[in-house]
DNA sequence: CGATTCCGAGAGCACTGCTCTTGACTTGTG
DNA sequence: CACAAGTCAAGAGCAGTGCTCTCGGAATCG
């Protein structure tokens, strides 16, 4: 399992970056819909037969591309939540996910939009895809909420999904959440479609003729939100 | 501005429905994504160049089906959320929107999902694309709500939004809500923000391995929705 | 060194959106 | 009624796409 052995390995490894990197910079000019394999080859001084040897299909590279973007997503999220009081971990963390999101809408498109073809996401990009919630229960399991108000009861089959998610095991071996109270994490996973659900609306173009420049609105919800998850009030 | 005058005339019309019919028809088996002109206009027994007199570029014809889906989501929900408690209209337009996107996900992709291409969505798609949230503005103006908790005080320039929206002229001739406080309104946008974010996360895929089929977090997530509108509690 | 594996190039297939021209048909009017 | 104007479907064609397969040359391994 020696890393970059031969020569062949290096180059290889590398033409892969390289078509990663130039259909990535192809993606964010033009979108997913627009990208084509026989660009890229061509940027690359390369025929669109030989990229094959890399990619097995078009939906193979927007795959890799799904992941790579699930991960600078996480990574962002993580850096940004860490250190400091739980609500401000919170604030930091969407801020994160938003400048990222609005930084790079085509990659936020391919991850959170509509699934590109027969949506082939395969397991691969469940672990990346869930380094952001994970930022949030981890601010969640650092905190005792004490929610704003206190909602309808949760259901027998809710409660039961609930339990079986905190009792899932992670990619790092670890149980999730197995002691975050299941009211808790549902608010968890309110509040995640709720920042995401806006950053669509926001991207996608919803909010135009609304709260169309967006920020006021987001650093409003987002202090609701955390309201809503039972935050500590900061200063 | 006689409907349908000549016999062109009614033969122009309901070509171009059938031509919408076939392509919806393509819309929901394989997506907006290999939707294609030459195979629309294959199906209707004519040749690909022919169905340009009806629709100026594919882009036109997806647009078109845009507006289509708005308005029958639109009519869906408000259909649904005809008398009753305010809270019954809210639970009943929650379960219509849902409902339509699981029976037409592709539809909903297209309209909810990423934007197409450079996004083309004219000014024709607002007016459809508006009426699922004034279903919900509908239901907040016949009621007075009393929040399930207080939450920050809105900033001054997003109540200088808020209230501007509120101001503004709906296609109707009629100001959308200049008697709403702005605080419904803002709530409004919330909630509107969290059914759709929901609704995207469950199609789109995003739900699987956590609370996947969604029923039962959906149900109790519009019930806390409606805590946090300040719906009066039904029974 | 020899055999094997890997790799890029090229040709080619079936498909796409879109344009332009051509000839036939339908209109409404002189 | 007849004729000019307008409208239409069809066909050929262009530039582009994803993907497959074959073919020589090069690197790697035994």
């Amino acid at each position: 399992m020696n890393a970059s052995r031969t020569a062949r390995d290096r180059a290889r490894a590398e033409l892969t970056q390289e078509i990663k990197n130039e259909a990535r910079r192809q993606l964010a000019v033009d979108g997913a819909q627009k990208l084509s394999l026989r660009s890229v080859a061509r940027e690359l001084g390369m025929v669109s037969s030989a990229l094959y040897r890399y990619f097995a299909s078009r939906d193979e590279l927007l795959t890799a591309l799904i992941i790579d973007a699930y991960d600078a997503v996480g990574e962002q999220a993580e850096k940004a939540a860490e250190g400091g009081a739980p609500r401000e971990r919170w604030r930091k963390a969407c801020h994160a996910v938003r400048d990222w999101a609005r930084a790079n809408p085509h990659e936020y498109a391919l991850i959170y939009g509509s699934p590109i073809p027969g949506y082939a996401a395969p397991q691969d990009t469940v672990a990346s895809a869930a380094r952001v919630p994970m930022v949030l229960i981890g601010i969640l399991r650092e905190t005792n909420p004490s929610p704003a108000f206190e909602g309808p009861p949760l259901t027998d089959g809710l409660a039961g999904q609930l339990r079986a998610l905190g009792e899932q095991v992670a990619p790092d071996g670890e149980r999730i959440a197995p002691d975050l109270p299941l009211e808790t994490l549902n608010r968890g996973i309110v509040v995640w479609t709720q920042l995401f659900g806006m950053l669509s609306f926001e991207l996608f173009g919803q909010f135009v003729g609304s709260v169309d420049p967006t920020n006021e609105f987001f650093d409003h919800t987002i202090e609701q939100l955390a309201d809503f998850l039972g935050l500590p009030p900061a200063r």
